[in-house]
DNA sequence: ACCGCCGATCAATCATAGAA
DNA sequence: ATTCTATGATTGATCGGCGG
């Protein structure tokens, strides 16, 4: 009876979630990228080494957020604005920064 | 029939669309193991089959003595443990890429962020 | 055309961490 | 402490591409 469930000692037994802030640059990534959150193996990587933590952690990530945000996308749509607006502003920082500088240099 | 496919960047962040693109609506066909036409069986078609422990052990056995199959010994070993050829087949290819990853970044912590109380 | 393998991904599930 | 939900990891099986 309680036997045939022995997926004894799986490693997903300890599980740790990841920081905040590298759930924040994976929802960053992925909310810029929503038309094709599939990012390739070099993003992976960069992704990786930003959120400290594998690659392969970041496949999972991937996978699992992919398959959650479609199987129900109404549940992520406050996420998804969030993010989407707080990228706007950061593009909006980086052209002010580049019209700022563009002044300065050629008159 | 035909859905528009991407449009590059968005140059308005106002776009609170809920578009739906491709990748969301990809699904996969359902699994061809054991279907229902076959044998009046209860069991319906499409379902990701649970190893027992006794083929998952000799599996493994098996994969410590070869990492690849040959035809023969594929089909002795489904015979054996019950399993189509092709189920014994796929095992064994990703027994092989779990191996390649546990190699790739097996021993490994990227760092030790979290205190050890 | 057929088949096996690789790499990536899917989809369902497991087991735990965290919120209520 | 108990219940329910969010989330990382695992895994049988699929998809597309490549080579024999």
């Amino acid at each position: 009876v309680m036997i045939l469930r022995s997926r004894f000692l799986d490693a997903r037994r300890k599980r740790r979630n990841f920081s905040k802030q590298a759930t924040e640059i994976l929802n960053e990534y992925f909310y810029s990228h929503l038309s094709n959150p599939y990012p390739s193996e070099e993003a992976k990587e960069e992704l990786a080494k930003k959120c400290s933590i594998t690659v392969s952690q970041v496949s999972n990530w991937f996978g699992n957020k992919r398959i959650r945000y479609k199987k129900n996308i109404g549940k992520f749509q406050e996420e998804a604005n969030l993010y989407a607006a707080k990228t706007a502003v950061t593009a909006a920082h980086a052209v002010a920064a580049a019209v700022q500088n563009n002044q300065t240099n050629s008159p | 029939l035909s859905e528009d496919k991407e449009s590059s960047c968005s140059s308005e962040p106002s776009n609170l669309t809920p578009r739906t693109f491709d990748w969301m609506k990809v699904k996969r066909n359902p699994p061809k193991t054991a279907k229902v036409s076959e044998l009046g069986l209860g069991a319906p078609g499409g379902l990701r089959t649970n190893f027992t422990t006794r083929q998952l052990t000799e599996l493994e056995k098996e994969f410590h003595f070869n990492k690849y199959l040959s035809r023969a010994r594929r089909v002795e070993i489904a015979a054996t443990l019950e399993l189509n050829e092709t189920q014994v087949k796929i095992w064994f290819q990703n027994r092989r890429m779990k191996q390649k990853k546990r190699e790739r970044e097996g021993g490994r912590v990227p760092t030790a962020p979290s205190g050890c109380p």
